[in-house]
DNA sequence: TTGCAATATTGAAATATTATAATATTGAGG
DNA sequence: CCTCAATATTATAATATTTCAATATTGCAA
């Protein structure tokens, strides 16, 4: 059985995720991660054609969310989506 | 075949959905409203506890995303999850 | 009409988010 | 140890969101 407790921590673990979601570009680069696979940040710099500062806050605000994760490979790292969840509701976004 | 502007339109209409759902308060609105059915404005205050003018703000955005649609009743307004894609990503989450 | 119940809108203070330049950190190679 | 390339962090100004009291609107019934 659930006390309203629970239920107000998923909501507020949920909410994390779609507030990490709900920017056009960072729904994008998430788009983008689970279609094309993992990336690094420079390689998402030349695509987006937006700062480097703003690309590594935007994944920032993704990887406190728990919606993706990086490994390092030297001095790169590549960011994957790992979050099932967040998998889900892409897809239930865009198909 | 689609344009660049095509994709940034949809992530738009995708991210006004994101933003409206990503409040702890809204999101479990609409996931009683898909649970539970429609709803009316009165009724939800006294569940949720908290003043009427909140409520009705929340109601505003979740409507102005599409995310809900309200229909009279007398004087009373009752409200629906009618958007399937929203019922699609409460079906991501909470499933 | 008038009055009331239900809901919406508005205004404002508090708080959060966004975007980016500037700066710091980290790791590899020489 | 240097230096450079890659990435993270910080600071901050601009903008948006949140919350709610106060007020306005809407529809029904007498």
């Amino acid at each position: 059985m659930y006390s309203l407790d629970d239920i107000m921590q998923d909501l507020e673990y949920y909410t994390e995720i779609l507030k990490a979601l709900a920017h056009p570009i960072r729904l994008g680069m998430v788009k983008r991660l689970i279609d094309k696979g993992c990336c690094n940040v420079t390689t998402m710099c030349i695509h987006l054609g937006i700062p480097q500062s703003t690309v590594s806050n935007y994944l920032a605000k993704l990887k406190n969310a728990g919606v993706i994760e990086g490994e390092r490979s030297g001095t790169e790292i590549n960011y994957c989506v790992t979050n099932p969840i967040v998998k889900k509701v892409i897809v239930a976004l865009f198909d």
